[in-house]
DNA sequence: TTTACAGGTGAACGGATGTTCACTATACTA
DNA sequence: TAGTATAGTGAACATCCGTTCACCTGTAAA
C-alpha cells in the first residue's frame, strides 16, 4: 500500500506473469479506458524512481522495486518510516550468483561442517569448475563418496579438513577430485 | 555450451536486458536474416522445455532456465552428466521470499546467536508484521536497541533466549516490540 | 468568479510484433 | 543418383504497441 494507485496493479501482473503488462492490458487490470491515462501514470511512475526507460525506450521496472531494501545491522535496526526511502535494494539471486551456468543447489547431510555454522539440512551454493583457495569450503570426491571439507594448501600440501572434531583431516594420497567450491549457505526457517 | 545454437544469445540479452530479444532483436543477435529462422528456433526451444508460451501466447524463459538446478544432498553429490537433466530447478527468490512487501535484509552484527549458526557478517531474511511463534528467531527492540534472539512463549510468559551462554536470556518486564521474524539466514564466500 | 491543474476520455498515427507462405541451398541417406 | 530432411531467405499480413493530440470534468487556489 506504500505504491501509488495502480502500481500495484501492475506489480501483481509482473510477479504472475514475468513480464511488464502492456498499455491495454494495464487497461483491464486498473478498470481505465484511455491508453492515454496509463500513459500518464508511467511517466509519473518513471520520475518516481519505480520504473525506467532503457537504451531502447521500453519500460522496465527498476531495481528500487524488484529487489529488497538492504538496511543496516541487527544492533541498527529498522530505520524510521521518514528515512526509510534511504534503504539500498539489492536482488537476491545478483547478489549470491555469479556464474548461474556452474552454480547448483545442494543439501547438506551429515554434521562435519558444523563449527563452521553449516548445519544438517542447510542448503549451499556451489560453483563447478573453479580452482579452490586456501581456506576454501569445497564438495569433493573421495572413495566413491562425496563431502563438504575446508581446503587447505600449505607449501604445496593439500588437506581437507573437517569443521568438526569428530572427524580426522583427509590427506589425499592420489590427486584431489574438486567437484565444486561452496559460494554460499542458506539456512531457511518456517518450511 | 549446453544450450542449443543461438540460445546463449537470446540469455545474454535476458541478463543485460531483463526482458526476452524480440525476433527483429534476435536477428541481430544471430546474423540470421529471417524472421522465419528466429521463429523456426523458438519453436523447437519451446518442445525442448527452454521456452514456454503463456496463456496469452507470448513467450517466457522457463523456470528450468531461470532457477537453479537442485541437485540432491552433499553426500549424494553430483550426478553423472547422463541423468544430470533429472536435476529439479528452483530460484532463490521465489525460495526464500514468500510476502516481498514485508522482506528485508540485515546484517549481523554480535555474536549473541552464534550457537544457532548465525554469525558476525551473515546476512539475515526478516519479515515484518508477522506474530511469532515459540521457537522463532525475532529481531526485537529492547531498551531502545536491537537485538536477534530466540523468541520463546511458554505457559503465557515470554522470555528471549540468546544462542551463547556468555549471554543472558530477557523476560521483557513491558511490552515486548517484536520488529521482524528472521526467515533465512545466509552467508556468502568469496566477497 | 475566474484560473489553473490533475486525472481521465476517445481517436488516430507510425512503427514494431509474431505468424505464415513459397522458395532456396546444403547435407545426408537409400 | 534421386529423394528427403534440415536450416535459412524474403516478403507480406493482421494485429498490437506506445505515443500524441484535442477535449472533458471536478477540485482547489487566486
Amino acid at each position: 500500500m506504500t505504491y501509488p494507485k495502480y502500481f500495484s496493479d501492475l506489480l501483481n501482473f509482473v510477479r504472475k506473469r514475468g513480464y511488464l503488462p502492456s498499455f491495454r492490458e494495464m487497461l483491464r487490470l486498473t478498470g481505465l479506458k484511455s491508453t492515454n491515462a496509463i500513459a500518464k501514470h508511467f511517466q509519473s511512475w518513471v520520475e518516481a524512481g519505480l520504473l525506467e526507460k532503457d537504451s531502447q525506450g521500453k519500460y522496465l521496472l527498476s531495481s528500487s522495486v524488484t529487489g529488497l531494501p538492504l538496511l543496516g545491522t541487527v544492533e541498527a535496526g529498522f530505520p524510521s518510516p521518514a528515512e526509510e526511502e534511504l534503504a539500498d535494494t539489492m536482488s537476491l539471486d545478483e547478489f549470491l550468483i555469479h556464474n548461474k551456468e556452474a552454480t547448483y543447489m545442494l543439501t547438506v547431510s551429515g554434521d562435519s561442517m558444523i563449527d563452521a555454522g553449516i548445519r544438517l539440512g542447510d542448503i549451499v551454493l556451489v560453483e563447478r569448475g573453479r580452482t579452490p583457495k586456501d581456506g576454501d569450503i569445497i564438495i569433493a570426491e573421495i572413495d566413491s563418496g562425496w563431502t563438504m571439507k575446508y581446503f587447505h594448501k600449505r607449501n604445496g600440501k593439500v588437506s581437507l579438513e573437517p569443521a568438526n572434531k569428530k572427524y580426522r583431516t583427509i590427506y589425499p594420497k592420489e590427486e584431489l577430485k574438486v567437484a565444486a567450491v561452496v559460494t554460499a549457505v542458506i539456512r531457511k526457517y518456517h518450511a
